[in-house]
DNA sequence: GCGAATCGCTTGCGTACGCAAGCATATTGC
DNA sequence: GCAATATGCTTGCGTACGCAAGCGATTCGC
C-alpha cells in the first residue's frame, strides 16, 4: 500500500472503469453502440485492410471466440460489419468493417475525443500529457498490438 | 487521432484492460476471488469502520444495487462479509468485511502488488512513477471518493 | 400528524460473457 | 496417402450484470 507501484495499478483501474462508464451511457444514448462495439471497429481500423480474423480479435479485446461470434452477428445485420473467409485457409473468418461501420466508428470516435478533453481537460500541462503518453506507451509494448 | 488527449485516453483503457486480464486469472486461481469482488473488499478497507452502505458501494464501483446485493450474497456465506443494519436508518444495510474478509484481501493485494510490479517492474524510474502518481491522483479528484 | 414523495434494498427478466463440446478445415507424422 | 493432431468458428449451458418493478422505511408538505 506505500508501494507506489500498487498505487498506481490501483488508479490506473479506476481512472479507467470511471470514464468507461461515463463512455458507456453516453454511446449507447447517442450512437447506440457499446463500448466494446467501438472497441471492435476501432481494432478494424489500426489493422490492415480494415479486417482481422476473429480469434485474432478475440486475442487483442480480451475476449473469447464466442464472445466475437456473438457480438459481429447483430453488428452484421445492421449493416456495420461484413464477413470475408480466407482464400487460403477456409478457417479462417475475417470480420471486416463496411463503410457504415468505418462512419459509425468516426461519429463515436469524436464523442470519445470529447471525453478524452474532459477527463484531462484543464488538469494536464501539455508536457504532463506528453510524458504520461510516452508512459502508457511503454507500458502497452509488452501486449503487442497496439490501439493508439 | 492526431489529439494527444484522445490517444492517452485509448492507452489509458487499453493497458488498464490488459492488466485486469491478467489479474482476472490469477485472482480466480489462487484466491478464488473475482477482481470485483476484490475491489468491494479493497473499497471497504477504504473506508471508516470496514463497512459501507450497499447503495454508496454501488455508486463507487460503478454497479448497480442489485449487483452488490448478488455480489456480496456468496460472500457473506463464506464468510468473507457480514451485514449489519443501521440503528437510525432502518433502509441502510451496511457491507462489513469479516477479519475472514480482511485477511483475503490481504493476500489478494500482495498477488496484486506483484503484477504492479510486473508491469511498471523496470519500464519506469522513480521519478516517472512519481510523476505518474500525480496524473493520476488529479484525473481521480473529480470522481470524490479515492481508492489509493 | 398524515398522505405523498423519496430512498434503500431485493427480485424477475433480458442481455452479455466464459467455458467446454462439437464441427469443419489444415497440418503433421509415418 | 491417411490417420492423428491442431486450429478456427459456432453452439449449449451456467454465471454476472443492468433495468424496472416492488416492498419497507424515512422524510417532506401542509
Amino acid at each position: 500500500m506505500t508501494d507506489l507501484h500498487t498505487t498506481n495499478a490501483l488508479r490506473l483501474l479506476q481512472v479507467a472503469d470511471d470514464f468507461r462508464a461515463g463512455l458507456s451511457g453516453e454511446f449507447s444514448a447517442v450512437h447506440g453502440i457499446s463500448v466494446n462495439e467501438f472497441l471492435l471497429l476501432l481494432h478494424l481500423e489500426r489493422s490492415a485492410a480494415n479486417r482481422l480474423p476473429r480469434v485474432e480479435l478475440a486475442r487483442r479485446m480480451h475476449v473469447s471466440a464466442s464472445t466475437i461470434t456473438r457480438m459481429a452477428a447483430p453488428m452484421e445485420k445492421i449493416g456495420l460489419l461484413d464477413r470475408e473467409v480466407d482464400e487460403r485457409d477456409a478457417r479462417l473468418v475475417f470480420v471486416v468493417a463496411t463503410n457504415a461501420g468505418r462512419a459509425k466508428l468516426s461519429e463515436a470516435l469524436s464523442t470519445f475525443s470529447k471525453r478524452a478533453g474532459y477527463l484531462f481537460g484543464d488538469r494536464c500541462e501539455d508536457e504532463e500529457m506528453d510524458q504520461f503518453a510516452s508512459m502508457l506507451r511503454r507500458l502497452i509494448a509488452g501486449t503487442g498490438d497496439t490501439l493508439a
